[in-house]
DNA sequence: GTCAATGATTACTG
DNA sequence: CAGTAATCATTGAC
């Protein structure tokens, strides 16, 4: 209230207030300071026009200065109590916000960190199509993981640009919302202080939308994962000329059709496969040769035929048994 | 849609 | 740990 005492000396009406008689000088200030709250209280009712030129008076009166100063202290003191009950009870009600992080939100932030869509981009994550080109020729990476990393590098840009999405919205109706406020304080009292919890409550609104974007991103990852990684969900034939190689070997070697280590991956680099599908090819088809020898004599025959070696035996014997007549 | 063939996985064994 | 037996899940011919 020390703003009203120390405002100008000239009354709002332009009478004299250099009236020596204090108690007159109050009652002036009151009635003057009535008048104006009066006219602001009235100015809701009024239509735009009405309003335009009522709000032009109030911004020249005199008084407009030491008003705006007391309202400014008075809000201070009313809102901030109000303020801060309300922050509490929002405080209570959105515990899943990122200020007060949970164990849930933790494990998204980690699992887009280890599967690299967020953080540092491993190796041209940015450019799938190469990536799947080139992955086909790498080290022991299959065709299958080149396209996972180049689904992987999909997700991760999707993630990225909805993120930006998001991001570039909350930046604009932040703005928009400080806008509003600096227009408005022109015509009453906006703190600073009220400009930054406005902001606060409008990134906590809008929080959920980015912790919705990593849930779904997850769950894409998660679908990616159990697409690509269940091998049996993968599963195609060899083609013919694999399945000769190995018929070939097999029946090659039908009295001990146990290829050795060297054998193995002889074979996997023959028919462009791993050491351990060759493997699972052999338990297959000994186990299978076993349960129906018959039908299988005329593959044998055939096989027989082209391999220059030729078979041991007629029956495939134990690991090393090297007899003939061994069983499986 | 059905079903045999087939590649992969799991539990268990020696 | 390599192998077997049983089983699952998918493919591909019909």
């Amino acid at each position: 209230m020390e703003a009203l005492a120390m405002s100008g000396r000239v009354g709002p009406t332009g009478e004299d207030v250099k009236d020596p008689d204090g108690i007159k000088k109050h009652q002036n200030h009151q009635q003057n300071s009535g008048d104006v709250l009066q006219q602001i209280m009235t100015v809701a009712a009024e239509n735009l026009e009405d309003t335009q030129a009522r709000k032009h008076a109030l911004s020249c009166h005199r008084m407009k200065g030491a008003l705006f100063d007391v309202l400014c202290e008075i809000k201070e003191k009313t809102a901030f109590s109000i303020e801060s009950i309300k922050e509490e009870e929002e405080e209570e009600e959105e515990e899943d916000v990122p200020d007060s992080p949970n164990p849930h939100i933790i494990r998204l932030d980690n699992m887009l960190l280890a599967e690299g869509v967020v953080g540092p981009e491993r190796g041209g994550a940015s450019a799938p199509v190469v990536v799947m080109a080139a992955g086909a020729l790498l080290e022991d990476g299959t065709l299958e993981q080149a396209q996972y990393r180049g689904k992987l590098a999909h997700i991760r840009q999707i993630y990225h640009a909805e993120l930006e999405k998001y991001e570039q919205a909350c930046k604009e109706f932040t703005n928009h919302v400080i806008n509003l406020l600096k227009e408005q304080s022109r015509t009453r009292p906006v703190s600073p202080k009220e400009i930054e919890r406005r902001v606060a409550i409008i990134h906590r609104k809008f929080s959920p939308i980015q912790i919705q974007l990593k849930q779904s991103t997850c769950e894409a990852i998660m679908m990616l994962r159990s697409q690509f990684l269940d091998a049996r969900r993968q599963r195609r034939n060899f083609d013919k000329d694999t399945v000769d190689v190995l018929n070939e070997y097999f029946y090659a070697h039908l009295a001990n059709p146990y290829p050795d280590d060297d054998d193995k991956e002889e074979l996997a680099r023959k028919c462009c496969m791993s050491v351990a599908q060759v493997t699972n090819w052999f338990v297959n088809k000994r186990v299978r040769y076993k349960k129906n020898v018959a039908k299988h004599l005329e593959e044998a025959k055939l096989y027989a035929s082209v391999s220059s070696i030729g078979s041991e035996g007629s029956s495939p014997a134990t690991p090393n048994s090297g007899g003939p007549d061994g069983e499986l």
